[in-house]
DNA sequence: CGCTCGGCCTGTGCGC
DNA sequence: TGCGCACAGGCCGAGC
């Protein structure tokens, strides 16, 4: 579900929700979502802990309590935070809720319960394995054209694969990817050490905007995902191919087309991201 | 080591 | 209409 963007904008609004608020109570109503520690044990660690910051890295979600301690959440697929005022109603999906002594709440649903949270000391967040090898987010420093093209050039796989994993560039998911790909006029099938200076360029540009445009218009809204507030992000309504099949491209249109790229279903146009022997040909062309 | 793929879950939508 | 199957925004670990 949520990629960076979505991440990003659940944070923003926590962060001016929650901060400062004291946990009162924690009820537990599906405790395998609770990976790191004991789920009994986790409750008596945040019971009574205040939220300081919510911050994010990559598609994770840390909040800050005192005492050194931080709060990890992975919303996976299905997964969503929501703050609630005090007699709002709890849907059927809500596993996890923290009480505040306020009165609110911050509930934690997650349809397919595939979501993990965790609690950690700060000091111990390298027990974390996704997070702590977390590659450079887009948009930030680290995240640059020459650190794109050192992990491109020794990839032997596909660039999509490359783009999913979150080793190499953290918060990317699938419909960015597909978005990034399609703009930067790459098939994603292309084998990340093929791609040509002009090309790379073109998709580091590309992976910024799409998850620069992301984060401005709301987050992507495809089925469950809301922001801390039950709405709905926009960017759905600004995408070039993801769910597109079969409907016509904006730049050439030709009809959109949908397959399986490393193991996730893809979209991308036939004719804008010309597959792989071509592109390559054309290349060695060029040089 | 580098990369691919199945499994984890539940719900929805499509084709027959 | 009803039913079964494929698929869904992510990640981990097994396996090649």
């Amino acid at each position: 579900m949520p990629e960076m963007p979505e991440v990003e904008i659940i944070r923003q609004a926590l962060a001016g929700q929650v901060v400062g608020n004291t946990i009162q109570s924690m009820e537990v109503r599906l405790p395998r979502l609770i990976k790191w520690p004991l789920p009994e044990t986790f409750q008596q660690m945040v019971t009574g802990r205040t939220i300081t910051a919510v911050e994010r890295r990559g598609k994770y979600l840390l909040f800050r309590l005192n005492e050194d301690l931080v709060l990890v959440v992975h919303l996976r697929m299905t997964g969503r935070l929501i703050y609630a005022s005090s007699g709002m109603k709890h849907d059927k999906y809500t596993r996890i809720i923290f009480n505040f002594t306020d009165n609110t709440a911050l509930l934690y649903a997650d349809t397919r319960t595939l979501g993990t949270l965790y609690l950690l000391k700060a000091d111990e967040l390298w027990r974390l394995g996704g997070l702590a090898t977390l590659g450079p987010e887009p948009l930030s420093a680290e995240f640059t054209p020459e650190y794109l093209r050192s992990i491109l050039t020794k990839y032997r796989g596909t660039v999509k694969g490359l783009l999913l994993n979150q080793k190499l560039i953290g918060g990317l998911g699938n419909i960015y990817v597909d978005e990034s790909l399609h703009l930067a006029r790459i098939h994603p099938s292309r084998s990340g050490n093929t791609l040509s200076d002009a090309e790379i360029e073109r998709l580091y540009v590309q992976i910024n905007h799409v998850i620069f445009e992301g984060i401005q218009h709301g987050g992507t809204t495809v089925r469950d995902y809301r922001n801390s507030n039950g709405q709905s992000g926009s960017h759905q309504h600004h995408l070039h191919v993801y769910g597109r099949k079969n409907q016509p491209c904006f730049r050439c249109g030709c009809f959109i087309a949908k397959t399986e790229v490393a193991g996730r279903g893809t979209h991308y146009c036939p004719t804008c991201q010309p597959p792989p022997y071509e592109a390559e040909n054309d290349n060695k062309g060029r040089r």
